[in-house]
DNA sequence: AAACAAGGTCACAAGGTCAA
DNA sequence: TTGACCTTGTGACCTTGTTT
């Protein structure tokens, strides 16, 4: 049928573009902004959306530290677009504050996943940021609206919450659990969750710091939750330590204090920033959390895009998060994320019959893998697998999705990065 | 319907992706690892699982040999997912290690033999890591109780060994016996015979010299055994050798020497991938066993999901190998595999096809909301032979396989390879 | 028909350049 | 020094053809 035109056209399935992501520029898409100083982003550059100027900066100082000399103002500068370039110690420090890294960067195309990923959190930032503005500071902000806060969602997300500690157990961070739970953050488990990957990335920076030995000076101590730039930019700074330099005043015991306090404060978003690297490092259990994860989001995705009315609820304000429409694909699903009842009874699983075919469906992506992790590879990877069946369970209700997503108009999206 | 489907999807050309996106190929259920980087692979690419990266990076250097620099580092990387972009050089050599190949190439669905046989040695491998991890490293581990340690496993994989060993005399290296024959590989003669088959692959890359004049730059002279993995991984570093750039250091004493020092650096998984390519190697007498290797194998497979306890042995760590039911599937099935309880029962995914558009909402303007689409899939596939005939035998027990992997959390397994 | 891998395409990031 | 721009090359996707 009409496959076969694509069969045909052998290129045009490209008409749709791949997704592009870009940052910046200006419109479109996915705008990011620098993480260091807020200027629009130009990239995803060494495991942090960036601008040329904090890209090249960074690339410049972490081989030759010898040029940042000593802040002049206690190490407390906010950095900004503005002043960017007065201070580099400040620069550089909020440049490890967000998670960059030479070791962590990786090359080439982006995963949708990845994308994605940056999307939503886009998506919940902005929320976050909206509701900030107009509720009460001091006061967490309501959750965005969106399908991150649609129960379905965050019951699928609950799941992942244990790996998600793992990691930060690996990472040596047990106190990210009391922070974690701290309400100040929308939503944490659920956004755990699917940030859940990205956390762990973060913090893994700290890791890196054997590769470059001069960086060393510069590593973070433990980092606190690691807040989002956009959002807060001040807000965030993390405690400062190690080398005088850049932590200059770091004191343990103050450090041991404030983690709690910066908790809070601490922005959501960071939290779900995509993570730095992708592929790169990869966490143990980076994989089985992967699938899981994914599928989760697919859900939600999902689940929003039948009921727009939920999302529908406060934010008529662009971001339509509406508008996300994930398709996903697994052509035979694997395991059903969903844990929504009417999915759920479709699978039957159990006896299927088993998939042998090697490569997976499902979903895990590799970036997003990636995404989430970093580290350590050790050992384990573990993915989990999943079942497949192959059922088709689906199709029904798949094909109509699809359909219904096509009568609304929706339309893919494009993830370009860049312009 | 569908074909509507098709329209709806541009993509669609995707076989059954009508994803969007895919998660990319990463990895899935069957979970292996780039055995270059470590990260999760996309496939078996030139004769060894890799990801995408190292599949392209291969299949780019290997035509243009000149673009690769020497190592600045004594030609002594360890080759990980984060750095691995960082030397070419140890980059391909580890490429040329892993047994990859331009020349032992195949196409095609891959037989569920293959896939079992793959997924044994992963389940080797890990006990064996495990093992490792708490044991001694000095002494060879134990050999991993699993099935290829059963007397029938080896009696049917026994009859590929000559093979192996003709095609290293072809290639002229006869000191291969003596490497092979050493202790430190546990149980030379047991695993060569099951892992035979990849061991002869391995070292075919060596024979495919000749296919591009360039890459006799970068033979490696006598490849010692290929050990499994997980048996042994350190104990198998080849002697870098040839070429200058790959293997600038390689002298015959020195090798030897640091053999036993270079193998624990090296990684386990290595020893364990699945034979190199397929179909183009396979030897003489290869189909003749193949049939009665893959009895023993399903016997090998059933006969320790039911006794579970046997596995346990010491891999309690995390590995888990814990979950590794594989089922063999009759007629209708493949396998199973499952490793993570919880996740995997869940339903089976929807593969609805999720429209990402981004643009809409968030920031910018709506209007343009590009297309994107994208999706992709991969297929994959097997070369073994065979097919598995008997599935028979057991769907009593199959099915009563299943529904204890169901209870105990534990999914069928799936032994797709790509996503 | 499916499942796969080779190859091709091209989104993207690391690095290098050089005018300010 | 900075950062816009360019070059190099990585790797996520996609298409094709092979094999089961
Ligand atoms: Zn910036
Ligand atoms: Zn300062
Ligand atoms: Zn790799
Ligand atoms: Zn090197």
């Amino acid at each position: 049928m009409m496959q076969t035109d694509t069969d045909l056209n052998p290129y045009n399935a490209y008409q749709n573009a791949p997704i592009i992501f870009k940052p910046h520029p200006g419109h479109n898409q996915m705008s990011q902004t620098c993480k260091v100083c807020g200027e629009p982003a130009a990239g995803f550059h060494f495991g942090a959306f960036t601008c040329e100027g904090c890209k090249s900066f960074f690339g410049r100082s972490y081989n030759n530290l010898s040029s940042i000399s000593e802040c002049k103002n206690n190490s407390e500068c906010i950095i900004n677009k503005k002043n960017r370039t007065a201070c580099k110690a400040c620069r550089l420090r909020k440049c490890l504050y967000v998670g960059m890294s030479k070791s962590g960067s990786r090359y080439g195309r982006r995963s949708n996943w990845f994308k994605i990923h940056c999307l939503l959190q886009e998506q919940q930032q902005q929320a976050a940021a909206a509701a900030a503005a107009q509720g009460n500071r001091t006061t967490p902000p309501p959750p965005p609206r969106n399908m991150f806060n649609h129960p379905s969602y965050l019951a699928g997300m609950s799941c992942r919450q244990p790996s998600r500690k793992e990691d930060l157990m690996l990472l040596g961070y047990e106190e990210y659990k009391h922070s974690s739970a701290s309400p100040a953050v929308s939503s944490p488990d659920s956004h755990n969750s699917d940030s859940s990957v990205e956390v762990g990335d973060r913090r893994n920076f700290l890791i890196r710091q054997s590769v470059n030995p001069n960086m060393a000076l510069f590593q973070l101590p433990q980092l606190p939750q690691l807040p989002f730039a956009d959002l807060n930019p001040l807000a965030m700074m993390p405690p400062p330590r190690v080398h005088q330099i850049l932590f200059p005043t770091y004191n343990a015991s103050f450090y041991a204090q404030h983690q709690s306090l910066l908790k809070p404060a601490i922005e959501p978003s960071l939290i779900n920033s995509p993570s730095s690297n992708n592929n790169n490092r990869l966490e143990p259990n980076y994989n089985k959390c992967a699938e899981e994860v994914k599928r989760y989001y697919l859900d939600a995705v999902l689940k929003s895009q039948r009921s727009p009315a939920i999302k529908r609820e406060q934010d008529e304000d662009e971001d339509d998060t509406r508008e996300i429409v994930v398709s996903m694909t697994p052509p035979r699903s694997p395991v059903a994320v969903s844990r929504s009842p009417s999915l759920a009874s479709q699978a039957p699983s159990q006896d299927n019959p088993i998939d042998l075919s090697m490569k997976a469906n499902s979903s895990t992506s590799d970036e997003m893998r990636t995404m989430s992790c970093e580290d350590s590879d050790l050992s384990d990877d573990e993915h989990e697998k999943r079942s497949s069946s192959n059922s088709e369970l689906g199709d029904d209700d798949y094909d109509s999705e699809v359909k219904r997503s096509k009568i609304n108009g929706t339309t893919p999206l494009d993830l370009t990065t860049k312009v």
